[in-house]
DNA sequence: TTAATATATGAACAAATATTCATATATTAA
DNA sequence: TTAATATATGAATATTTGTTCATATATTAA
């Protein structure tokens, strides 16, 4: 709530930087999907998903968890349009929904293996 | 602790998966990376950085928080090695580390704003 | 319909984390 | 040296969030 208390602001870098920068919709949004990338449960369903269509009781197994936290996780992915699914009979398979995920997961990759 | 305890494991897909999958260590590195942008304050002092060196008062200031509240994170993103930063007198300036964040960064846009 | 199975979800608990306040450190100027 | 200023950091607090357990829903088969 409070606003800051220095003295040394040098107001032309701050309002060049301002200037260039996306609006805050546009970086609390991104910061929502990084979010949502950042968890190692999530990472692994995602980068499993981006091999190969799984239903839930393949990615419990894959990752050695339990049903309901797979599910859970699941649910936020889907929410947040990351994830989709079909169904077939009682099984649900699910898949990623678009190719950024996997893009971005290529470039976070690239920048953990260097 | 538990392992999956449903049945309807199909165990082909299953190791079709985790065979083109990266290592559990690559992923758990991708996670820490998409959890530390995942944040409203640092993704902004990271877009920030991406337009204009500035200081630690100048990032208070560009986004009305206390210095100590931007100190912490850049304390974070120091570690993690995603800014550098250089000493002139009593000022610290700071600036992205290399192209990969910002890389990230309008990869993650492109997602957001389509 | 009833039983069995796959998935979803609410509530509770535990763990992680962002911010604030107070204060420490470092640098410059007087 | 002392005062002033920029930054860093430890401790405490409040909030968020991931998992578990129990149970609900949905689908198929008998």
């Amino acid at each position: 709530m409070d606003t800051c208390q220095v003295v040394c602001v040098n107001q032309e870098r701050v309002e060049n930087a301002k200037k260039k920068m996306k609006c805050d919709k546009v970086l609390f949004d991104l910061a929502e999907i990084f979010k949502i990338l950042g968890e190692p449960t999530r990472v692994k369903i995602l980068h499993a998903l981006s091999k190969e269509e799984l239903c839930v009781c393949d990615i419990a197994s894959l990752l050695n968890s339990k049903q309901s936290a797979i599910s859970h996780q699941l649910r936020l992915l889907r929410a947040a349009k990351i994830v989709k699914f079909r169904k077939e009979g009682k099984m649900v398979y699910y898949s990623l929904d678009d190719e950024h995920i996997a893009n971005l997961f290529d470039e976070g990759i690239r920048h953990v293996e260097e």
